[in-house]
RNA sequence: GGCGGCGUAGCCGAGUGGCUCAGGCAGAGGUCUGCAAAACCUUGUACGGCGGUUCGAUUCCGCCCGCCGCCUCCA
């Protein structure tokens, strides 16, 4: 399979060190407070990614919680908490919303403050290679040492030095270089170093904890096209210029940004999304939709408008799973359980539809197209419903395996609402049911209609077909509001 | 100023040097139905502008216009 490669700008085919094997770091968050929908953005696009090599690979996914950094301190003093306990809030916070989004859990969550001490040797090799100096407690980065500086942002040092600044208090040689490690401040966390005591600078941990996992060359290192520069470009420099060897990541992906109603998603003008919020009112499913609808590396346009769109289009996946289910005479729950895994039991290990399956392939292949996967994945919905429409069944089983092929891929069709379990509900509709099909019979309309409006009013909704009265509960309600 | 990206039908958004068509949502008409819903069918002069290359460009090249991101903590 081809993928973008941000360093060489260039479609590139991976060829993981190992075959068979990937391994992938992800740049996690910092845990100063709660996600928002930037955050989803690239953590669902990359669990796409993550979920389709896993499909031919042996997948190691990390991705890290930096939990010293200086919003932390900050959060922490205005909540009178320790930025321990901050870090802890936030980091359950980020893993619960994660998992409503269906993200799987990364198999590695290493955390900075327990990688200081190798951070510390990775300095030393640093300075020992003659690539920073030790300027005033503070260590910096000697950006002229290490030439390739710049290469992912495709930047030369001209360049870089226009935007470089100095903040107060810092002792650089030169304005592009990068802080290694901080002088202690007073009420600051700081550990014991060769230069004193101090804190990490934000590049090091994730130089460090990337190659304390998987070592110099590994496969993918991934994250938002905001940290190409300056994060990544000084993760490179750094893991680099300590090991004397490239390259420190073979593969680089960065995913696009967030646009809301056509503007930056900017916590400094308040435009911006709380996943909380989106989640109270908008299923996971639909959100994954929206993000998989944009390819990974394009800005994404989102409004209210659009969310709800995928809303209609999300259910629309699940009708169809349902009426798999009734003319396969199984469970819903079955038709998009694990069928990649045999032996799971789900009862139908078959092969999937192959068209479907082979667009899906085609798609992902291509640099992890998840817009053609999911025009591969309607289209194969709207053929199967054509066919069923026509009473044609012998293709069912196929269709089930190849939907959950795409849920498994894409993680977009909603669960079944396990809100019909209720056995008092149940048999109450059922039995409210059992009254107005009597009324059809009678021709009496008006009463089958109450009860089906009525019905409709309490969140389920009724529908009449060849096949007899079919029910459910409607999105909304299932959701839980 | 530097680096990068985008401009495709009402909206979102793939894609391609010519071939029937991305897909979703919305709209219109229809089939089915007691009605509705679901589903299906039909329906849209789409490719920012101007040049160039070409037998032929939305797709390649140049210029222009417009939009956006990064260059500072940021997913």
């Amino acid at each position: 399979m081809r993928l973008h490669n941000t360093e060489t700008g260039a479609l590139e085919e991976l060829e993981p060190r190992r075959p068979g094997h990937v391994d992938i770091y992800v740049c996690g968050p910092t845990v100063y407070g709660p996600p928002h929908l930037g955050h989803a953005r690239t953590v669902v696009s990359f669990d796409m990614i993550r979920r389709w090599l896993r499909r031919r690979n042996d997948v190691t996914f990390v991705s890290n919680y930096t939990d010293v950094d200086d919003k932390i301190i900050a959060r922490a003093r205005q909540e009178e908490r320790t930025p321990e306990e901050v870090a802890r809030t936030y980091e359950a916070v980020w893993l619960d919303t994660m998992r409503r989004l269906r993200v799987l859990d990364p198999d590695k969550t290493p955390r900075a403050t327990e990688a200081i001490d190798r951070m510390v040797s990775m300095i030393a090799e640093i300075i020992a290679r003659g690539h920073a100096y030790e300027s005033g407690g503070d260590v910096y980065f000697d950006v002229s040492s290490f030439p390739t500086y710049g290469r992912l942002s495709h930047q030369g040092l001209d360049d870089l030095r226009v935007g470089a600044r100095v903040e107060p208090g810092e002792h650089k040689r030169n304005p592009e270089d990068f802080a290694l490690w901080k002088a202690a401040k007073p009420d600051e966390p700081s550990w014991d170093s060769p230069w004193g005591p101090g804190r990490p600078g934000w590049h090091i941990e994730c130089s460090v904890m990337s190659t304390d996992e998987f070592g110099m060359g590994f496969d993918i290192h991934g994250g938002g096209s905001d940290l190409v520069f300056p994060h990544h470009e000084n993760e490179i420099a750094q893991a680099e210029a300590a090991t004397g060897t490239r390259p420190f990541v073979r593969h680089w992906l960065h995913s696009g940004m967030v646009n809301l109603a056509g503007e930056k998603m900017a916590k400094s003008t308040g435009n911006v999304v709380m996943l909380s919020d989106l989640l109270a009112s908008h299923s996971a499913e639909a959100i994954r939709l929206l993000v998989a609808q944009t390819h990974y590396r394009h800005q994404l346009e989102f409004t209210e408008e659009l969310v709800e769109e995928c809303e209609r289009a999300v259910d629309r996946l699940a009708t169809f799973r349902d009426r798999l289910a009734a003319v396969l005479d199984v469970d819903p729950a079955a038709v998009t359980g694990p069928v990649l895994d045999p032996g799971a039991g789900s009862g139908l290990e078959v092969e999937p539809e192959a068209v479907a399956v082979d667009a899906l392939v085609l798609a992902m292949d291509d640099d992890f197209g998840t817009p053609g996967a999911v025009a591969a994945l309607f289209d194969m919905v709207k053929r199967a419903n054509a066919e069923l429409d026509t009473g044609r069944t012998d293709a069912a089983l196929a269709w089930a395996a190849a939907l959950a092929v795409f849920d498994e891929v894409l993680a977009v069709v909603p669960p079944v609402s396990d809100g019909n379990t209720d056995a008092l509900v149940d048999g109450l509709v059922v039995l409210l049911l059992d009254i107005r099909q009597r009324a059809r019979e009678s021709r009496d309309f008006e009463l089958a209609d109450r009860v089906r409006s009525g019905l409709g009013e309490l969140g389920i909704i009724v529908e009449d077909s060849a096949q007899g009265t079919r029910w459910r509960r409607g999105r909304r309600q299932a959701a839980g509001r």
